[in-house]
DNA sequence: ACTATTTCCTGGATGC
DNA sequence: TGCATCCAGGAAATAG
């Protein structure tokens, strides 16, 4: 499942491998579900286009597009956005390799290389967007400053867990990264946010941005079926102290690892490093 | 203004 | 082996 650091690492690809190529031409399937711009309205958006930047927004994929040849303009004429959900993937690949099962989008490119968008579950959504109005709400975790993390959480009485899931506060944090963040700080996940202390949160600060970083180092967490954007595999997995660690013990103190559900999603802590 | 719950969707795992 | 059932999860929609 595609988190801040997937997200990143899979951005990062696509940057060095489309950047400053042209969309000739595009084909959408006929699955609306992950369509939140008409169809005709993405096909036109982005035909003839050329990709002059590709960045991350949140968990969401933001490609810059302009109609010129020269790409020295500051602000693209279109934005076209991609949110992976659960499964999504962005494919760049020759036109040879057989189109998969699930292919909602194909983009061919100047190059000859295709682009596509893949998508089983279909939690994935594509967008096109007018520069300026697309805006996913909550903060950049690994911009934000201490004080301002800290006002997120003020007056909360939602389980901290869920806090740090709530995209309008915090925008890329996902369920890995906010179960490591919350272990590496020792918070438990059901704790109410505003309970927890100004010493606390400067922790958590620190601890929800370390755990990005680093993941981004080892391009994200493999788990499921997250590849990057050449099918490479990430692996922070591999440093995961609790989330699907559920019954093995604790890194620390080999107490079994412990799994609750909050606000529907599966959350994992030491039932003993975590108070 | 918040918060909690439900819904979407399909592949993989599990159980009989 | 095969079939049914459960489960995972981001975010929007809904209900309270």
């Amino acid at each position: 499942m595609p988190e801040l650091p997937e997200v990143e690492t899979i951005v990062r690809g696509l940057q060095s491998r489309v950047a400053g190529d042209r969309i000739s031409s595009v084909w959408i399937g006929s699955r609306k579900q992950p369509l939140k711009s008409s169809a005709a309205k993405i096909v036109a958006t982005l035909t003839g286009k050329k990709i002059a930047r590709v960045h991350r927004m949140g968990k969401h994929i933001v490609l810059d597009l302009v109609t010129s040849a020269a790409s020295s303009k500051k602000i693209p004429d279109a934005q076209w956005v991609v949110h992976l959900g659960m499964t999504g993937r962005m494919l760049v690949c020759e036109p040879e390799i057989e189109t998969v099962k699930h292919t909602h989008l194909s983009a061919t490119l100047a190059s000859g290389r295709e682009l596509r968008f893949i998508d089983a579950r279909m939690f994935g959504k594509l967008a096109v967007a007018v520069p300026g109005n697309f805006d996913p709400g909550g903060v950049e975790p690994l911009e934000v400053d201490p004080a301002v993390f800290q006002e997120l959480f003020r007056g909360r009485k939602t389980p901290i867990k869920s806090a740090l899931l709530n995209q309008k506060l915090l925008r890329g944090v996902g369920n890995i990264y906010a179960d490591e963040a919350l272990a590496r700080v020792g918070i438990r996940p059901r704790r109410k946010a505003s309970a927890i202390s100004r010493e606390d949160l400067t922790k958590l600060h620190g601890a929800v941005q370390a755990v990005l970083r680093e993941a981004i180092k080892l391009g994200g967490s493999s788990v499921s079926d997250y590849v990057g954007a050449d099918g490479e595999e990430g692996f922070f997995q591999l440093q995961h102290r609790v989330y699907g660690r559920e019954g093995e013990p604790c890194l620390v103190c080999a107490t079994p690892i412990q799994r609750v559900v909050i606000g529907g999603r599966s959350s994992h802590f030491c039932p003993k490093c975590q108070k």
